[in-house]
DNA sequence: ATGAAAGCGCTAACAT
DNA sequence: ATGTTAGCGCTTTCAT
């Protein structure tokens, strides 16, 4: 099947011009006179002329497209940023294509390859959970293929970032749980190699030493999947259930390791919050609708797309090559409901 | 900031050979002698060289890229049905870009010009809850261009179509509720422009005819921006509950508008199923976890997204122009939970 | 076995 | 005011 869109050529032969008259009284130049530029308009409206943007791209070396690369889409998180990214970068005439690495390292190098080489002008990148060798992304960074990290992020490579406040919002949490009278407070995490997974163990560890509470390594679990494999997070739940020391509360880190934890406590018959409490980082829409209501640590997600892009293009549209790069630290929100507090 | 990459004329240059030779040698000619072969691919692989595929794609006149046009991505249905492109579209070598039309024609119309032209070789395509003028994509269809429908389509077009049975999917719905004991059934539905809605209200009023129940207009109540606004269902809600003859239960289409109102209904204090009972379109994650867990109808959104992609390739890659269309028709799951079911 | 040249659609420098 | 030409990166005849 063959698609044949008229080109400039097209038009130049059946109004016996050349190509660059047509180009040029496209594109409204000054010196074609007003009577070609009619001609050639109303001729390019009626047969529906649309510039090629391939070869305006190989000629301009650009592409006009920004190409994202996130560990999942169907997650609210996520999709939430994308949102963001799509707000601004629709606005600013980019393209978006949007790739997923399924948390594997593996694909993520893949994506980042074939999004490379030239077919976007700059990359917009949370990392995937599996991720720590950094050198597909350092080496096109250092052919000048402008990059922004945005909430799982490395300091391997010095570029803009866009993160959250994480180790306040752990601390937050964790705090919030004592506060309440827990005391054997877990903390079901995501990979150990993520930045956000560091940050937000760092504000939970901090919040249970600075009040008089020890910090326990076995209250710690990791899912490296970051939660994608259900068994991961039921395996981590038991595990910790069967510490004879049992806690009374979970922090989660990310949408699918809270919802995860819930269904399982859900399958074990616990009750939330008697037997359990629960305080999770989630963008789910609705926490509220949830049983028992969720309280949950949310994350600006959509504003996390918008600042990410703008500081891309940014770098993009820039004439002169960036070397002052910023980290943008944006603030969580805490919202306190059903499955954090006691019932007196 | 410019990022250069390496051309096949720059290893010509390097190695003292013709850009042609270097071309032949990559792509392994039996024209090339063995030793000027390994020379060209060991240096290639040095410095790290990858066609570019802009330049590919204006000589062979396709982009190897698929654009997507949905109304919203941070939607469950939506998203997974990405999933399911994605799943096969990576396989396929293809791009996917993706354009959200946030339930606007404006912006359909913009999104679809924009992925047009040339710079995708396909498009794949939910209607957005506005759109009644196919103008657009009939445009494009008759010039060539491959277009595959999904969920919201149009008759207007013939080419291939995944859909779901959503006249089954609403008569079953229906049904259950009236064997649950429920007579009063309301219906909170999408924009009446759809081909999802006109089935789904087809399903809904056969439900109720063939029990012997009235099919009553002012129980039927359209959210023309598919819930995007949230005033919109509750003013749907609203309006129903003003009703003398009260509905004792909602059939709910679409993810948003299904949580919607029960958010809505939540805020009115009213309790389900006691007061309302409820049966919805959702393809929510975690509908054992809503409170009350809700009856759902579930639709196959991955496997559309797949089924949907391969008809596009297929299209796309035929050899001959393609004649011969078909829908294809997925099934729906329908999940009995406590949301419509009375308590004894 | 290798090179030279044309062409994909477009723009822009350089004629006229 | 308009035309000619070169070039963006690559493949592919058509020479040699």
């Amino acid at each position: 099947m063959k698609y044949e869109p008229v080109t400039i050529k097209d038009i130049g032969k059946a109004l016996g011009l050349s190509t660059s008259t047509v180009s040029r009284a496209l594109r409204g130049s000054y010196e074609i006179s007003s009577d070609t530029k009619k001609q050639v308009l109303e001729y390019a409206e009626k047969v529906n002329y649309r510039p090629n943007p391939i070869a305006l791209s190989l000629k301009e070396r650009r592409s006009s497209s920004i190409g994202v690369v996130v560990c999942e889409i169907a997650n609210n998180f996520f999709s939430q940023v994308i949102n963001g990214i799509d707000s601004i970068a629709y606005n600013r005439g980019y393209h978006v294509i949007i790739s997923q690495s399924h948390e594997s390292y593996e694909r993520e190098v893949v994506n980042v390859h074939h999004l490379a080489s030239r077919s976007v002008d700059g990359l917009l990148v949370s990392l995937s959970s599996e991720t720590t060798d950094m050198a597909h992304f350092i080496n096109l960074h250092e052919k000048g293929l402008p990059i922004v990290f945005f909430d799982r992020v490395t300091n391997e490579i010095i570029t803009h970032k866009v993160i959250v406040d994480n180790y306040k919002a752990a601390y937050e949490a964790t705090l919030h749980l004592i506060k309440n009278g827990y005391k054997k407070i877990a903390h079901i995490t995501s990979s150990p190699f993520l930045s956000i997974t560091k940050e937000r163990l760092e504000g939970y560890k901090d919040a249970l030493l600075e009040n008089g509470l020890a910090f326990n390594e076995k209250y710690v679990k990791y899912c490296s999947h970051g939660g994608m494999i259900v068994e991961e997070i039921e395996g981590a739940l038991h595990n910790l259930l069967k510490i004879k020391q049992k806690p009374d509360a979970f922090v989660t880190a990310g949408d699918r390791i809270t919802t995860g934890s819930l269904t399982a406590i859900k399958n074990l018959h616990l009750r939330v919050p008697e037997d359990i409490a629960l305080v999770g980082f989630s963008n789910t829409n609705i926490p509220e609708l949830l049983n028992p209501t969720l309280t949950t640590i949310r994350l600006p997600a959509f504003e996390m797309g918008q600042v990410a892009t703008e500081l891309l293009i940014s770098i993009i549209e820039s004439k002169r090559p960036v070397t002052s790069f910023e980290t943008r630290v944006l603030q969580t929100e805490f919202f306190v409901r059903e499955s954090s507090v006691k019932l007196q």
